[in-house]
DNA sequence: GGTTCGTATCGATGTCTATCGATACTGGAA
DNA sequence: TTCCAGTATCGATAGACATCGATACGAACC
């Protein structure tokens, strides 16, 4: 691999007709992509609503196999994806782990839609 | 496929001790979940914030390929993508394809997320 | 007409990932 | 301590997908 990783736009270049809309730089786009990637599974938006949807907002792991239908490992799986993308946050209880929607959850979100739709 | 399909919440359950927290419904969270899939791609985040930057809001494809450092096959293909979910619109102008950003695109990806952390 | 250029489609390929069973780990109960 | 239940990890597998080269299509131009 040898791409030279242009950080922040090319130095000098002829941009004589072409208005060079460089938008987002790799890194931006693929923290911006990452959080998104964590939303395009329907098995996790269903997790993620199962959790929201709680009347005290949150949900034992144990809670959440049976709604949607997926084996234990599978959802532990899905809900570290969710924890690592900042999504929701794992309280340990007892043995039982338990999960709430992050406090910035939203504002993640929002915010790498907005580096999107403006390219900034 | 034998699947009620409960639209609504079950409408007699004996709900005693698990709270049934369903949360989005898979053909919903399907719909969801299609949507932020189609920016969970650092590439077609990257068009999409190109496009978005772009003085006129108006992009020819053959000034994209550039930019990313895709193969035009490989553009077009996410172009399609993204104007499948409905976050871009094309138009074509003689022999040039021109995208933009669709008008209800954040309003689409804003209404998704709304239901993904209310549960409804 | 023929040519050229921009774009879409096709086929192939390598990588990623969702899923599961088996199993290890861990905290509470007996 | 010894069991048991909830959870995480491991290994394997099937399917999806990003990417490209080759090629077909279509519009402008000569």
């Amino acid at each position: 691999m040898s791409t030279p990783l242009p950080l922040l736009g090319p130095p000098t270049d002829a941009a004589c007709c072409t208005p060079a809309a460089t938008g987002l730089d790799p890194e931006q786009a693929a923290a911006v992509a990452r959080t998104f990637k964590a939303l395009g599974d329907p098995a996790r938006v269903r997790l993620l609503s199962i959790i929201a949807a709680a009347p005290d907002g949150d949900v034992c792991l144990c809670d959440l196999t049976e709604p949607v239908g997926l084996a234990q490992p599978t959802v532990s799986h899905h809900m570290k994806l969710l924890a690592e993308a900042g999504l929701v946050t794992r309280e340990q209880r007892g043995k039982w782990a338990h999960f709430a929607i992050a406090p910035g959850a939203r504002g993640t979100v929002d915010a790498a839609l907005d580096r999107t739709l403006t390219g900034q």
